[in-house]
RNA sequence: GUGGGAAUAGCUCAACUGGCAGAGCACCGGACUGUGGCUCCGACGGUUGCGGGUUCGAUUCCCGUUUCCCACCCCA
């Protein structure tokens, strides 16, 4: 048996529903903010990950599947290989030289899109969306990492994300931004039900800050660093920021000692701070100022959050973002501030589970042929009653009218139609309420009036 | 990439120290020829994830492998 590959799933009915409801919500709060789809491409250059997102993040050295467009590299190996092995087996020179780079033009390296970002960046730069001044962008779509998979983790996975990029002249740095934004998501969580939701705050400041900090850190890691826990041991070498995320107990009053990102911010970074925090207190937001709050992208400038949920195992952040405003810069744009996030839609669902059954639609009528022929009559009935906006089931007029019954049950029908000769002679239609038993001939003409008001009163 | 657990019918799970692979639910048919849910009866359903080893004999023990789950790492 083929299967779904490692890391991928289907999302079968009737969960499919529950991902509808997620995403017709998350479509009309963004609505409500003024921010439109944009769709990008699944893949792009490998580059434009490689710059956006930053070489040295796990994402880019080590998640992203990659790959040669055409497989020139693959061929000419293998031709090499070839022609090398020949020789050998058959005693004579061998190929007169190896590989070189020259022999890859043509062809370019691609990349299926770990994160939503850096491709919106790149569409804003390319279409040159700074003339429109300030654009507020949303898109949902799959991303693709090879992480090994465990809860709440795929390797196909779908995220919901929304931006707020424009030249700086349109507002794109202001605070104001910032709140709108997590404003923006306390409302999404609140209308999907997930009210117990936690938001961790933080600045990382802009890039000037970073390296202050950084050198810091690292000057306050040397002394104690020996006598951590091995991760920590690793993280003060290759990413000391990273250092925060460390649970081990005996590790904490190290860390509790070390210099915070609060205490490094400039004074336009720290205003901007206040302001975002000062407006959230203003719309009644709540918040939890978290200066070990770290992300793992290299773009993130400023504001930094996090929304968690439990009962979401291990990978309790429900949806993350930040600030970027070099990242345009850093892909050869204009100056281009920005703000956004990343929820996690597989995760969203799984957190609200439960309800999947009070959101599917269920049909509102059956139609039940029966006897030869009453397909023609029952196709043309549902037709009817499909074009005044009723939710039809249709059955088979080789099924006896037990069967019949047992499928519109099954499909949670509300009513069931009955198509026999009799009905057909008289033009008028048993129609029978499956949870009242109650049943009436109901002429032609009054069918989806009469199915209609009836059924509204049950939901 | 690392560690732990698991894999048996469509689903949820049994099967004693290694001895005929089973149940409930679902599905299909019948009781009931144009009236469902309840009930009763019957039928169907398997390369025990895959490959190897030990054994007279393996779902069971051993080795390998794949996938899933959980955690680390990292992130959404």
């Amino acid at each position: 048996m083929i299967k779904a590959v490692r890391g991928t799933r289907d999302i079968l009915p009737p969960e499919t529903a529950l991902w509808n409801f997620v995403e017709s919500a998350v479509r009309d709060v963004f609505r409500a903010y003024n921010f439109q789809e944009i769709r990008t491409p699944i893949f792009e250059a490998t580059e434009l990950f490689a710059r956006g997102v930053g070489e040295e993040t796990d994402i880019v050295s080590k998640e992203m599947y990659t790959w040669e467009d055409p497989p020139k590299l693959f061929e000419e190996y293998k031709k090499f290989y070839l022609e090398f092995t020949a020789a050998i087996r058959e005693g004579r020179q061998g190929p007169g030289r190896a590989l070189e780079l020259s022999d890859l033009a043509g062809s370019q390296f691609l990349t299926l899109r770990p994160e939503a970002t850096a491709g919106i960046v790149r569409a804003y730069i390319e279409h040159h969306l700074e003339k429109r001044g300030l654009n507020k962008l949303y898109l949902i779509g799959p991303m693709f990492r090879r992480e090994r998979p465990q809860k709440g983790r795929y390797r196909q996975f779908y995220q919901i994300n929304a931006e707020v990029i424009g030249p700086p002249s349109s507002g794109s740095d202001s605070p104001a931004r910032d709140a709108e934004i997590l404003e923006m998501l306390a409302t999404l969580l609140d209308r999907l039900g997930i009210t117990d939701w936690n938001l961790q705050l933080n600045s990382v400041g802009c890039a000037n800050d970073r390296e202050k900090f950084n050198a810091a850190l690292r000057k306050a890691l040397e002394p104690v660093v020996g006598t951590m826990c091995a991760d920590c041991q690793r993280r003060a070498v290759t990413n000391p920021l990273r250092v925060f995320d460390c649970k081990v107990p005996e590790d904490q009053p190290i860390i509790q000692k070390l210099p915070r990102i609060s205490q490094f911010l400039d004074e336009p970074c720290r205003k901007h701070f206040e302001e975002v925090q000062q407006i959230l207190k203003s719309v009644g937001v709540p918040f939890v100022l978290n200066d070990r709050l770290v992300r793992g992208l290299d773009y993130y400038t400023r504001t930094a959050f996090e929304f968690t949920h439990g009962a979401l195992g291990a990978q309790n952040a429900v949806l993350g973002g930040g600030r970027y405003d070099g990242l345009s810069e850093a892909l050869g744009g204009p100056p281009a501030p920005g703000i956004g996030f990343a929820i996690g839609e597989d995760r969203l669902v799984m957190s609200l589970q439960e309800t999947a059954e009070s959101v599917l639609k269920k049909p509102d009528v059956y139609v039940a042929p029966l006897g030869a022929g009453m397909n023609r009559e029952a196709a043309r009935l549902a037709r009817e009653l499909r074009g005044q906006d009723l939710i039809v089931d249709l059955g088979d007029e080789n099924f006896r009218l037990k069967k019949s019954f047992e499928a519109a049950t099954r499909a949670g029908a509300k009513y069931i139609l009955i198509v026999g000769e009799n009905e057909v002679k008289a033009d008028a239609f048993a129609l029978k309420n499956l949870a009242t038993g109650e049943q009436v001939s109901v002429p032609r003409g009054e069918l989806a009036r009469r199915i209609r008001e009836t059924a509204q009163p049950l939901a």
